[in-house]
RNA sequence: GGCAGGUUGCCCGAGUGGCCAAAGGGAGCUGACUGUAAAUCAGCCGCGCAAGCUACGGGAGUUCGAAUCUCUCACCUGCCA
């Protein structure tokens, strides 16, 4: 089904949308514009987080086919600064990548170094405690309040301050193309009140982030334009995450992220509700997700842009993307396998090298075996994008789905 | 030839009467990893389903009980001749 393109961002078209899937459903394909280039969409993104895709030269990242690059507000602000980043002509100069960048505000850390502290990010609400939730207080390396957050640098203790301003300005030198509101997110095991008080944080900060955007995009006219991504809470309650779609989208936003831990069996309703809140016309990154289920789940209702850490990082522990699931490189039974990672792989990797040669590197220790396998599966998850993407131009979607999530999750 | 020290599970290495199938590493084997404090983390790791068996260089003792004490043999390492 073809629809008529839509447009936003004043006078530059940031986003049209090409098609649409049937049935009101909302997913659909499109091309976002921006400064250093066009993504189509549905697209994976690949992370970057410290201005590298971890043991990749950006050529790589453009051969496996990743039309843009996401990196970190926080991390780059501790390391090198934002002030280096800026002077070396912005982060796509800085690390020699020449496609779109996107930047993360920095929201993400407010969690992981704060209540979060690497457990509480689970998926799946059964097997979450709310113990995990109690921040063990010598740890705990961020505090919020309703201004900004205090962090203490996991590097070496140093204590800063974020405010949305001080996103702002920090992504601003960054000089990403597309950058995120400054955001809370919240576990799957806070209390509704804890959920509900942070929605109103989290909004109030997006409209100072819009007003400072607008502020220093008005000064810092030397620098391409930067797009907007306002971030979109709610946690697991329907009514809130229709309510923050509604608020931002009454906002001066380019394009809206959606964040948080969701339930992963909720996923794809959870999209739903706020896509159907906002307006057709404006793309939508779904943050941090990338497992095929939930590309196809998110994607089917509107989610135009992913990025995942997972495919770099599962790479630099041996585990191996491959159309009949997940599996681990380490393994004894691929010491003499000389096939290619994955059947039918286009990649890199698969085109000249074995498993065994990569048990191999993984077993000796040899970085190659990183690069390799990150290599292979990052192209992975971008060209299951990619497929996705054809198929809701060919109108193949739902078949496309279902071939390929059976075989990739055979015991389901 | 004399004196002193040593020999522990695949490897290194702690343990000097019972709480020892034996700390801790490494190797090996599994498994996790979703806006990257992640080249990280977790579990297993003598044999046996089990009762139990076999183990701390070999052998013989002391003792209710030995990797730990005694004797002896073998090998290794220092120093002295």
């Amino acid at each position: 089904m073809r629809a008529p393109g839509g447009t936003c961002g004043g006078v530059e078209a940031v986003f049209t949308v090409t098609s649409e899937l049937d049935g009101g459903r909302g997913g659909r394909t499109g091309v976002i514009r921006t400064p250093h280039g066009r993504i189509r969409t549905p697209a994976f993104i690949a992370v970057g987080t410290k201005a590298s895709v971890k043991t990749l030269l950006p050529e790589s990242v453009g051969e496996l086919g990743a039309q843009a690059v996401l990196a970190n507000a926080y991390h780059l602000f501790l390391q090198p600064g934002a002030d280096i980043v800026d002077e070396a002509g912005g982060l796509g100069a800085f690390m020699h990548w020449d496609g779109p960048t996107f930047t993360d505000s920095g929201g993400f850390q407010v969690l992981s170094l704060g209540a979060g502290f690497k457990k509480v990010l689970s998926m799946d609400s059964t097997t979450a405690r709310a113990d995990d939730v109690i921040a063990e207080g010598k740890t705990r390396l961020a505090h919020v309040d309703d201004d900004g957050v205090t962090f203490k640098s996991h590097l070496n203790g140093d204590v800063h301050r974020f405010t949305p301003e001080v996103s702002m300005q920090i992504q601003h030198q960054l000089g990403a193309d597309i950058i995120f509101a400054f955001d809370e997110l919240t576990t799957l095991m806070n209390t509704r009140r804890y959920q509900e008080e942070s929605l109103e944080r989290t909004r109030r900060w997006a409209r100072r982030c819009v007003v400072e955007h607008q502020r220093l995009t008005a000064e810092r006219t030397h620098r391409p334009p930067q797009a907007l991504f306002g971030v979109l809470q709610g946690a697991q309650y329907e009514d809130l995450r229709r309510k923050a779609a509604r608020d931002l989208a009454a906002m001066d936003f380019d394009g809206f992220g959606i964040g948080g831990a969701l339930e992963k069996q909720n996923l794809g309703t959870i999209v739903g509700w706020v896509a159907s809140e906002l307006p057709r016309d404006k793309p939508r990154h779904l943050l941090g997700i990338g497992e095929p289920d939930d590309l196809f789940a998110a994607i089917e209702h509107g989610v135009d842009t992913f990025d995942c850490v997972s495919p770099s990082r599962v790479a630099r522990n041996a585990a191996i993307y491959s159309p009949d699931g997940r599996y681990n490189l380490t393994g004894a039974r691929y010491r003499r396998d000389f096939g290619p990672l994955a059947d039918g792989c286009d990649c890199y990797t698969c085109a000249h090298y074995s498993r065994a040669y990569l048990h191999h590197l993984f077993k000796a220790r040899e970085m190659t075996g990183f690069t390799l396998a990150t290599i292979h599966n990052e192209r992975f998850i971008v060209r299951m994008v990619d497929d996705i993407r054809d198929s809701i131009d060919g109108g193949y979607f739902d078949a496309l789905r279902m071939e390929t999530l059976r075989r990739y999750y055979p015991t389901r």
